[in-house]
Parts: structure tokens; C-alpha cells; sequence
DNA sequence: GATTAGCACTCTTCTCTTCCGAGTGCCAAC
DNA sequence: GTTGGCACTCGGAAGAGAAGAGTGCTAATC
């Protein structure tokens, strides 16, 4: 089912008019916002088969029409068009965002507080999927009888560490000769390379009595594995009261509770990225609107994520979550410029 | 002015009542909820005077009463009494907070959820405040060229570290002879005794060239006075969008704006327990009600604060922020035993 | 002097009704 | 296919009571 012209062009001003107004549209604004050169009866016409083919909807019997999740749907699909940032909004995310940052992290997380000043909209940030990184280096330190810190220094300038327990007669020389093997043996590996036996075999020339090993080694694994855990960053949240779309305080309560379950994004996330990542699905951005959402409390919102990229194996995404009600073509917009300054910036750093 | 014994009953059982029922108390529904033995009428009297003194006071002319900033400043300050946990509670408690957590930041990240589980409030944790922590070990490894990794041990468990820009041509052995040096002269000392000369002295005896050198030592110094920046977690924002207190969007929206500035709200905090150290006044937990709370939209809250120790000279403190409308005893004896089992907890990482 | 009963008064809240207007759907005419 | 016209629908605003909870005050009582 192709709409013809016309009643694409109607779509689209309704979209655009609900954007602005945050009211039903009805087909007598529609005529005086917009030249259409037919009659108000005409697009009330118009308006009943874009509603039958449920493009929009009526909140009730005597109201204009709202789009219909369907009909946002269309709209971002095929009716928009993305306009380009003015040179002023340009400058203000790019001296945001380029800056004296020496950890990738850092940068990623301005960059999410970018998109959220610049969109007035949660924005989120999920930390790079590191599997794919290698170790650059990796260091265990004593601290002291019974503790030890693993260092790693993975490609793309990202740093981890992590505390271990280790045996209390462990001494300091053993500790170095360990460090010293399992750096030697592992260095360039990718982490999803890396497995126990991995580990294990690093080890093997260092002489260490076995029992007092396999709990350091277990150790070391286990902070490696670590390194790669998805973690995700959240920003301006209490924005989204802002908006009359979640007018009552039990709506907004359900959105803000999901969204503080940053574990539970994180995974819906994850989720999408690989949805698209095998169905070869591969826009510069994706977009989800409404109910086809399945986080509880979103079905009023749009959730619009995109990857950003560490080198060629690494990458992570950033996203916005708001009313569904949004401008889309600018928060797109405004989206792909923090994307593409971030991945500069994330470029000068390996 | 004192006031007498009936009165003082009088405002407990309305602050009692208020925190429970959130309507205005009435003089006949004191009589009926309380054994108080006299009439209604009585209790007005009694209630007029409470008003005039500016204990209480009423919404609108004909409705009950509630207790005013100062109300519940007397309340809690006099009136209430502590009551303790209940083995069920206190266990819910512990099981959250002891376990495996072998770093001190992750640790007080636990007790702090578990402090908003336990209220059903906000809640939130400050760094422990480490000027007067002392480096157990520092070690600045090359990562790649122009690249090193500054990392610190401090005293209680606390490991931090940074990326700092070095010249290109710093070479590995310098880097480790450096890296020596330093830890060397340095370990032990506490954060606030080293100063920029601290540092170059330290690092006086190893023979590189000094324009060099400069660079690196100011990096690493940048590093160290890093490590003592306070920074703030909060948890459970969203949990006060369940208080009818916070009715109006307009006054969540204050509310979660100010949280969501953690710089501010860590600021404050800080101010705060400065002000209680300086002033003398140590009690076990702090409280400020309503407009005593200088940040925006706080005005309806109460801030309840404690501290944790980590070691003889590092402390750092949890506190909760809640309607004002809330039931102090419960919330304050939840938060003391938090308070001392992550106390107890932290003693078992040094 | 403290306490009490009684009562007039105040003010919010809830419900019911009415009214207005924007918008619709449909029909007949163009 | 388009248009003008018109009856109809429904939500929201505005207003009018009525109910109810609570107060302050006065005069009587302990």
C-alpha cells in the first residue's frame, strides 16, 4: 500500500505540527499552517484513510488526529528529510567535546553529555565492546601480603584494573616473575582470545610451586575477563519531566524507574546493536519508536542509538531517549555530529 | 521556651500522625489516634499555642495542622526516639553489604544501594576524603611513546590511576628509573604533604636531563592531587517521584534537576561536614530539614548524613535525602547501621 | 486558672450541570 | 475527485451547591 502525495504531505505535516504544538492536528489548522490548495474536506478525507491504514489516530471522537506510532514510523523512514547543523550548534558540540582528555572513557562520557545538553533528551553512552581489543600490556603489582593489583592497558588507550586476592606467602620476586611471564605470553592477544588455559600456559616457565599459582592465575583471568564487561553511563534523566508527553507523575515514575535500572538498558541496548549487526541492518543510526520499545514505561518515547568506533574492532554506541513526540530530524542530526566529533577525538587517542 | 509536657506530646503525635496519614491533623483526630484525657478543645488551646510559637502550621484556615521546619527540627532534636532494627531488617542489611568486594569504591557503592533499598529514599556516598591517606606504592609505566600510566596505591585499599602525556622521546628505562625514584621517596607520605617540590625532589638522583623530566613529574604530581578529588554517588533519584510530597511536576522537576548537578550536591555535603567539624558538634548522624537546606527545590526534603572511616585519618560520608515528611527514627537507625556495618567491612580491606 | 461543651464560621473538595467550541463524518452538489 | 454544509460528538471549562473537617471563641464548669 503506497500513499499517494498528497497524503504523504499530510502525514508529514501532521507530524510535524503535533511536534510543535503538543496538539491534536485537525484538517482546518492543517489548511492555514500549510498550503495545500485543496479544502479542509478534502484533507479530512485524506485524514480518514491515513487513520483506516492507522498512519494516525484520534484521541477521541471530537479531537484533530496524533500519529500513530506506525505513522512516526513512516515519517522517520521515508518523509523526513535531515538538515544539517547550523555553523553556531556545530561550534557548540565541537568545543564540548574536543578537548585535553586522555582517557577514552572521559571522552565518551563528554560526549554523552553533549548530545544530552544539545537535545534536551536523556542520553545515554555504552562503554566500548572490548572482545575484540588486545592487551598492550598487562602488570601485576603486590600491594601486599595477600593483595595484588592487575594492571591492563588494552589498545585504544583503555585502562583497567581490578584488586585480586592472592596467597599471603606469595612473595614480591614470584609476583615479578609472573607478572613478567604472563605479560610476555599474552601481549597482543585479543581478550576474547584469552582463555584460562591461556593464562595457564603464560605461566608455564615460571616455577612457581602449582598450588600457590592456579589461585593467582584464576585471579588475573577472572580481572581480564572483567576488563570486557559492558558498562553503561546515563545522563539527564530528571530532563524528561520536562516534557508534557509524561504528564502524570505515575508515567514519568515507571520511566525514570527503567531507566535507573541501568543494567536492564544496557542489555536492551546490547540487544538492539547485535538485532542490527545480524540482520545486516547497518543505518548510521537506528531508531525505535513506542511500543516497539520493550522496556516497561518507554512506550511514549523514541530511543535513537548510534556506534561509535576505537580502532577497527572496537566500538560502542550512544544514544537519546525522549518523547516520541520529538524532532526528529534534528536530534539525527545533532546525533550523528557528536557521533562523528567522537570518533575523531577517539581516534587521536591510539 | 520551654514547653510543657503536654505540649510536647501534642507535637510528637502530630508529627507522628503527619508522617503517617500525610493529611493535616485535626484536634478530633488527635483525641481518637491518642490516650491524651482531655478534650478536643484542650488540644486546640494547646495547638493555637504550639502555632504561635511556629511549631506547626496550617495549610488554609480550616484544615489540621502541620508540623513546620522548625517542628520537625524539635521533633527530631528532642522528641523522637531511636528505635533499633529488627533481626530481620538489620540481616537484610548485612547480607547486602558484607561479601567479596575487595575494593573499598565498590564497597561503599553497595552500602549506598543498600541504603536506598532499606528507606526507599535517595541515597549517596562520598569519596573518602584521602588528603590524609598515605601512598603505599606509585608506579608510572610506559604504555606506548609519549604515553605512561600513573598508578597509586593509597592507604585503606584505594587504587587510582591516570593516563598522563609524556615527551615522545622519554625512553623505558628512564621511565622505570623514574618510576623508582619516586615510589621511593614518596611512599608514605600522606596525599596533602606532597607538593610539586616534593616530587622533583624525589625524583633528583636519577641523571635525566631536566627539561624532560619537568613535563613528566608535573604529570605525575597532576596524578597524585587527582587522586584526593572528591567525587559523589547518588542512587534512587527517581524514588522520590513516589512521595505525593513532591506532588506538582514542576517541584519534582527542581528536585531531580539540583540531584542530577552531583558537583553541587557534593559540594553541599562537603560544606556541611566541614561546618559540623569545625563547630565541634560530632554527633553520629546529621540532619537538615527543609529550608535549612540551601540547594534549589530542596525545600520539602531532609538530608540525613553519617560518617564512615576508613583507617585512623580517612573518612568519607552516606547519607540519605528524603520528603521531609518522613519517619526519622526508622531512617536514621537504618542509616547508623549501615554506617557501621560498611565501617566494619571497610576495616577488613587494610 | 485550666478545661470543656457548644456553636458559628471558614475554607477545601467533590459532584453535578451547563455550555462552548473544535473537530468529525457524511451527504449532496459541483 | 473535490467541495460546502450541517448535524453530531465529546472533552474541558466554569459555576453552583452541598458536604465535611476543622477552627476560634465564648461561657460555663471543675
Amino acid at each position: 500500500m503506497e500513499l499517494d502525495d498528497r497524503k504523504k504531505r499530510v502525514l508529514q505535516a501532521i507530524v510535524d505540527d503535533y511536534v510543535a504544538t503538543n496538539e491534536p492536528v485537525g484538517s482546518k489548522s492543517l489548511i492555514e499552517r500549510h498550503d495545500f490548495r485543496v479544502s479542509s474536506a478534502t484533507l479530512r478525507n485524506d485524514m480518514a484513510e491515513l487513520e483506516r491504514l492507522g498512519f494516525i489516530e484520534k484521541p477521541h471522537t471530537s479531537a484533530g488526529r496524533i500519529p500513530s506510532d506506525r505513522g512516526y514510523r513512516e515519517y522517520v523512514d521515508s518523509l523526513m528529510k535531515i538538515d544539517t547543523l547550523s555553523p553556531k550548534e556545530q561550534e557548540e558540540i565541537e568545543s564540548n567535546i574536543s578537548g585535553t582528555v586522555d582517557e577514552a572513557a572521559e571522552l565518551i562520557k563528554s560526549a554523552t553529555h553533549t548530545l544530552s545538553e544539545a537535545t534536551g533528551f536523556v542520553s545515554l553512552s555504552m562503554s566500548p565492546r572490548l572482545r575484540k581489543s588486545f592487551l598492550k600490556q598487562i602488570k601485576i603489582l603486590m600491594i601486599e601480603p595477600g593483595k595484588a593489583l592487575v594492571v591492563l592497558v588494552l589498545s585504544a588507550g583503555v585502562v583497567k584494573d581490578k584488586i585480586v586476592r592472592i596467597p599471603n606467602f606469595f612473595t614480591d620476586e614470584q609476583m615479578i616473575k609472573l607478572s613478567g611471564a604472563i605479560e610476555k605470553n599474552l601481549t597482543g592477544k585479543a581478550l576474547d582470545e584469552i582463555t584460562f588455559v591461556t593464562v595457564e600456559t603464560a605461566a608455564k616457565d615460571t616455577e612457581i610451586p602449582n598450588p600457590l599459582l592456579k589461585q593467582v592465575l584464576y585471579e588475573a583471568y577472572t580481572a581480564i575477563k572483567q576488563a570486557d564487561q559492558l558498562s553503561i553511563y546515563l545522563e539527564g534523566e530528571h530532563k524528561m519531566l520536562a516534557y508534557p508527553d509524561f504528564g502524570s507523575l505515575g508515567r514519568a515514575r515507571d520511566l525514570l524507574g527503567t531507566l535507573s535500572d541501568s543494567g536492564m538498558v544496557a542489555g536492551y541496548v546490547n540487544e538492539m546493536e547485535n538485532l542490527a549487526t545480524s540482520t545486516g541492518k547497518k543505518d548510521s543510526y537506528m531508531i525505535r519508536i513506542g511500543q516497539e520499545i520493550t522496556l516497561e514505561g518507554l512506550d511514549d518515547c523514541s530511543f535513537i542509538t548510534a556506534t561509535y568506533n576505537m580502532g577497527d574492532t572496537v566500538s560502542g554506541n550512544i544514544g537519546v531517549i525522549g518523547p516520541k513526540r520529538m524532532d526528529y530530524s534534528r536530534v539525527i542530526s545533532k546525533m550523528d555530529f557528536v557521533k562523528k566529533k567522537l570518533n575523531e577525538e577517539l581516534k587521536k587517542l591510539t
